[in-house]
DNA sequence: CCCCAACCTGTTTTT
DNA sequence: CAGGTTGGGG
């Protein structure tokens, strides 16, 4: 079952280990074989094993492998969850440690970047705003505190942002909340600050085991290091050409760092790959051959050569998606490929319109993964805040989310107003509104709906004590008139349906989610940490997501679009020197394929409404040309050569398929 | 306080 | 081109 590579992985356990493993290298079953090894070969208890993932979505697959190969009560006590669940539920118990208390906020990234708007100089534009969060962001990553950003501040801008970066610290404790950088920053200072905490978790966290550990950011990289400290009980599984979130402060060189700061650590190479047929590997080794390497890696494979890869221009977006469409369908019916087999992999998501556009034309069936997430849905994320506000009274962000929604006749001058005492008592906007004293310096209608939405509040509040959690999700969207505003206030009734739709699957989300004996509170933060990914997907319907997106999964039929100088690689991620990243984000889509790889380009697409021509990417030239087959938007114009080539491409196709 | 309309802006990736 | 924002009118 095993290889001797990956067996080597999972028995060895004396010294911390590094496994570089390649796309397709098996390193899921390595992880999952290696949890199951310790807890039965090991006898190490199942409740003492951590595994930290790169997404929830990954985290609830892997419990599931798990379950397959231990017991169901160890299944259940193992903890696999990411870094940021790891750290909630850190803070959760050690809220006081944090100076936190129960019930504390998790602030989405809206929230934050709304008190950065208010921190920030009043005229302060979007580029400036966004600088500061970066910076703000960057110094989180590091693990730095207000006071020590400040003291590292090296010119006026660092300056400016540390000092906003304090505010920005003093109102989150004002909200008992924290945000998301400080899921990983708090419990990264309380673990190496104090021993005994520290202690007590590496007691309780016997063995990590750290998947994507290639893109883990300094922060987490110096968690993982208080948590195992010198004995280095840990499997860091990773693969440095498969790095493509150093924008989001992930930091690839953490890979060398731990032969650094563990002599005795342990590497092993899991070269052999699983998944694709050789063609798709030998591009995919070309490809990256480009960028600068510190391990040598040699991916190879069993697999038969497969088909040639395709490379195919367009005349524009639309052109793309309709050949696209067309070879799907085509795909799907001459050769009883099913939907879900196949994938439109991109750059970025405003590049999925016109393919929608044109498998909708086709009547392909498509999921569209990613996007618009589920919680940025603002009725989704209303309903959320009102849960926040229940456990945590203290959480002004979501106040003003949804003291007005549905309309209560509370305007933005009384909010100010609001705003303005709260500050001077120091206490809660939900607080002030309690106080007669200050709704005596309201104008009185507004101050009247204000005490009837606390008293509300106090209502919802005491039902949520003796209530389940989805019970009081449903009396959360009757007492507030939330569902009525929702089911009245939308006239698109398509858009309705979706909105009620997607309250309905919330709800239906804590319904299942409430026997872990979660409290309401509990399960709005973690959802919070939730994302696209996180949502089951459908059955049989082509997949639709960015590259990124697509990390992790594999599919037999691969269509990666848009292979544009300018988009892939993009023109920012050049400026800013990452073109080595871009060129892993290229590695990432061709090594998701199994049997067969089409690559689009236009060379003309629109930009802002305008026309711009476009140049192949750079990306298409470095692979093996002999693998490659061109075919270019003038055969168009020659019908007859289109249909040839066509046809002889899709006659290999066929050999290939029956070969199977 | 709410709504609508004319601008203006801005397009990468997400725990 | 579309979506968000701002500013004015009801």
């Amino acid at each position: 079952m095993l290889n001797p590579q990956q067996l080597a992985a999972v028995e060895h356990v004396e010294s911390p280990l590094l496994v570089l493993a390649g796309a397709g290298s098996g390193k899921t079953s390595v992880i999952t074989q290696k949890i199951a090894h310790l807890v039965q070969r090991r006898k190490l208890p199942a409740s003492k094993i951590a595994a930290i993932t790169f997404t929830n979505k990954a985290a609830r697959e892997m419990r599931e492998r798990v379950s397959k190969l231990v017991s169901a009560e160890d299944a259940q006590a193992l903890t696999v969850c990411t870094f940021h669940a790891l750290g909630l539920k850190f803070l959760q118990m050690e809220h006081e440690r944090a100076g936190l208390r129960r019930g504390f906020s998790v602030l989405d990234a809206d929230d934050s970047e709304n008190i950065v708007k208010e921190l920030a100089p009043k005229g302060a534009k979007p580029d400036v705003l966004f600088g500061i969060r970066n910076l703000l962001s960057r110094a989180k990553n590091s693990g730095l505190s207000p006071e020590e950003a400040l003291a590292a501040a090296r010119s006026p801008r660092e300056l400016d942002a540390a000092t906003i970066y304090q505010m920005y610290q003093q109102r989150l404790a004002a909200f008992n909340a924290v945000d998301f950088d400080d899921l990983i920053r708090l419990p990264l200072r309380i673990l190496e600050n104090d021993e005994e905490c520290r202690n007590g978790w590496r007691e309780r966290l016997r063995y990590l085991l750290v998947d994507e550990y290639q893109d883990t950011n300094d922060a987490q990289y110096r968690l993982l290091k208080a948590l195992s400290g010198e004995r280095g009980h840990f499997t860091c599984v990773g693969d440095d050409d498969q790095s493509i979130y150093a924008w989001r402060g992930a930091n690839p060189e953490n890979i060398d760092q731990l032969g650094k700061d563990w002599p005795n650590l342990r590497v092993i190479k899991l070269e052999q790959n699983y998944r694709c047929g050789k063609r798709i590997l030998r591009s995919a080794n070309q490809l990256i051959a480009n960028n600068p390497h510190l391990h040598t890696k040699k991916l190879w494979s069993e697999h038969p050569e497969g088909a040639p890869i395709r490379v195919i221009e367009c005349k524009d977006n639309e052109h793309e998606a309709e050949r696209i469409a067309g070879m799907a369908a085509t795909l799907a019916e001459k050769h009883k490929v099913r939907w879900h087999d196949m994938a439109i992999l991109y750059r970025g998501n405003f590049q999925a319109r016109p393919l929608e556009k044109a498998l909708r034309l086709a009547r392909v069936p498509y999921h569209l993964t990613g996007a618009l997430s589920f919680l940025d849905r603002a009725e989704v994320k209303d309903l959320l805040c009102y849960l926040r506000l229940l456990t945590n009274p203290s959480d002004d962000a979501a106040f003003l989310r949804v003291v007005n929604v549905p309309k209560r006749e509370v305007g933005a001058t009384t909010l100010e107003k609001l705003g303005q005492i709260a500050q001077t008592r120091h206490c809660s906007l939900l607080e002030a509104t309690r106080s007669d004293s200050v709704l005596r310096q309201l104008s009185p209608r507004p101050a009247a709906a204000l005490a009837s939405f606390s008293d509300l509040l106090d209502e919802l509040r005491s039902a949520s004590l003796h209530e389940s959690a989805a019970d009081l999700v449903d009396r959360v969207l009757t007492r507030t008139n939330y569902a009525a505003h929702i089911a009245t206030g939308t006239t698109d009734a398509a858009l309705r349906d979706r909105r009620l739709g997607n309250l309905r699957e919330l709800a239906d989300w804590f319904r299942a989610m409430q026997k872990g004996g979660n409290s309401a509170g509990d399960l709005a933060s973690q959802l919070a940490l939730l994302s696209h990914a996180d949502r089951d997907e459908p059955g049989n319907a082509l997949r639709m997501m960015t590259l990124h997106a697509a990390k992790g999964l594999e599919f037999r039929f691969v269509f990666i679009v848009g292979c544009e100088e300018g988009t892939l690689p993009h023109d920012g991620a050049i400026d800013e020197g990452r073109t080595d990243e871009e060129r892993r984000l290229m590695y990432v889509g061709i090594t998701r394929a199994k049997e067969l790889l089409t690559l689009s380009w236009s060379s003309k697409s629109k930009r802002y409404g305008e026309v711009h021509s476009n140049q192949p990417s750079r990306f298409l030239h470095e692979l093996p040309q002999d693998d490659l087959h061109w075919e270019g938007k003038d055969l168009e114009a020659d019908k007859e050569a289109v249909r040839e080539t066509a046809e002889s491409h899709m006659a290999k196709i066929a050999a290939m398929l029956a070969g199977n």
